[in-house]
DNA sequence: GGACTGGTGAGAACGGTTGTCAAGTCGCCG
DNA sequence: CGGCGACTTGACAACCGTTCTCACCAGTCC
């Protein structure tokens, strides 16, 4: 069962690597077919769903269900502020979090803590162009 | 447009009173239907969303994408601490966590932060039961 | 009791995601 | 370089949770 490069794969590859912000299956879809590096919609969602399995990506979910996909630059352990709007990231470090994670864990008898911890926000260039 | 006391709402906000588990939709839906206080599924899921709008309920979402709904004690803004497996909470606090993620926000230039903090793990019951 | 109006439920629609399976390719081997 | 077999692909159906539709039902107020 090797794993073999093909023409969709980079694509994809590709495709993450040049938008710094978090984008939706659906939008890299889009973004192929319209550049002509046509990929169908099953190849994406495989292909995104084996780079998360490989660590190689990042993906979250929206709270409306939808996952975003992101090839972070830190590969270790971190979360992420996120434009709601745009999808604009940054990706930001939080000992103390962790730390008071598993101490919470611990202390109610839980095992196998696991977190979620992000933040949403609207970045300074969307506010400007959305008004408000 | 009044708000009505019908039979349907109260067996669904009953059924919440009942179990201090965060749990599904259908599964709410199946206890009724169990106990015979057959309700609709999309009444269910219209009382749900009516009680969470009002502040009444709690809502959170599995990394699978299906929304839990829990009747919690607190109605200030806490976190939860949940059993991936039963659904049992533990509501807890984190004044360090909402302090370090405002602050985060405005670092950033980001606005109107929220932010998602979740802990899940594995109850001392539950492991108990599934061996391990 | 009657009317007015919000509520209900069965089923269809939806939106994102995953499964199916025949047809297409990558890579290794000879 | 041609052949082969296993891995991939893609069009489309199936899924799943959730929401919408709309005709019928039932609280509330008088």
């Amino acid at each position: 069962m090797t794993v073999r490069m093909t023409r969709q794969r980079a694509a994809v590859a590709e495709a993450l690597d040049e938008s710094p912000e978090f984008r939706s299956a659906q939008q890299l879809h889009e973004t192929l077919r319209a550049r002509g590096d046509a990929v169908g919609l099953a190849t994406v969602y495989r292909t995104l769903q084996a780079l998360v399995d490989g660590g190689e990506v990042d993906v979250l979910r929206t709270g409306e269900g939808e996952s975003l996909y992101r090839r972070c630059v830190t590969r270790a352990h971190h979360h992420h502020l996120v434009c709601r709007s745009c999808g604009r990231t940054v990706e930001i470090d939080g000992p103390s979090v962790e730390a008071w994670a598993s101490a919470m864990g611990a202390a109610h008898g839980f095992a196998d803590i696991e977190h979620t911890v992000e933040l949403w926000g609207t970045c300074a260039d969307c506010r400007a162009a959305h008004g408000a």
